[in-house]
DNA sequence: TCGACTACACCACAATCTCAAGTACAGCAG
DNA sequence: CTGCTGTACTTGAGATTGTGGTGTAGTCGA
């Protein structure tokens, strides 16, 4: 690692956070509600839990993401958004809506969603999805 | 790569070329205006030059920047970034934006623009918004 | 004439990610 | 009551990805 020489720019840091593999996809995942581990894992897809942990790990540590464990025994662990995590809507829903202006690959598929009004987005979720660029105006 | 499963989702693709490392960083770096190869790795700051070349070939099919050949033998490229690119504008502003408000490890650089209502968030774009990201100081 | 600079390609090494299996117990079908 | 499934992870080995350093052909400023 030979990083430590950029910590002067919070974009800078958070992009090193975001990128990290998986981590979009699980902080998406976590916009429709909490869930358990392998709940989460699921939903994600793809995903293996040794990854999985690593990455819950440090968005606990960053307070994206809060751990409660409901019981030990019958293992029962419930990962949900803190407020800082469900902000982050915000940046998934820039990028949804990038992808599908932009995206080459699913143009198809965008033009076909093109034909509904844009309320029929289909891949909606939460009360707040209202307006895809909230904070990012343009 | 046992992916090409989740192909049903835009957002899930774009997440999926974004995560990659430096991508955001360079696209961060090219908001800038266009650059020559090295200099674009100069204002990344920290990418080596492979992997340097290997995002902007993917970039370039995926049709976010363009490569011009200016001259071969003096070698001299010009990288920028196309329609499609200059859109991720939208989604690095909401990670910035994202990262001054919830980021923990910056609250302290954050509460000194705290200070300030958060209606007065600067949402700066356009040609000189480059102040907080500008030119890697280094 | 001596570097310095340009845009990469190559290769070995290191960091990161994934696979598969294993743990310790509860709940349910049979 | 037995056996299978599910839950939340951990561990160690293996695959994938990113990195560092060096080399190349040629031009420009000192």
């Amino acid at each position: 690692m030979s990083v430590a020489k950029h910590a002067l720019c919070p974009v800078y840091d958070s992009i090193e956070l975001l990128q990290e593999k998986w981590v979009l996809h699980i902080v998406r995942a976590l916009l429709d509600g909490p869930r358990g581990f392998n709940e989460l894992s699921r939903a994600v897809g793809g995903v293996n839990t040794t990854t999985l942990a690593a990455r819950l790990e440090r968005l606990e540590r960053e307070g994206v993401v809060s751990r409660t464990v409901e019981s030990t025994m019958p293992p029962r662990t419930r990962y949900e958004l803190t407020e800082g995590g469900v902000a982050l809507q915000a940046v998934i829903d820039a990028i949804g809506d990038w992808a599908r202006t932009h995206l080459k690959r699913c143009t198809t598929a965008a033009a076909h969603a093109a034909a509904d009004p844009p309320a029929a987005a289909p891949a909606e979720r939460g009360p707040a999805a209202s307006s895809p660029l909230g904070a990012a105006p343009r």
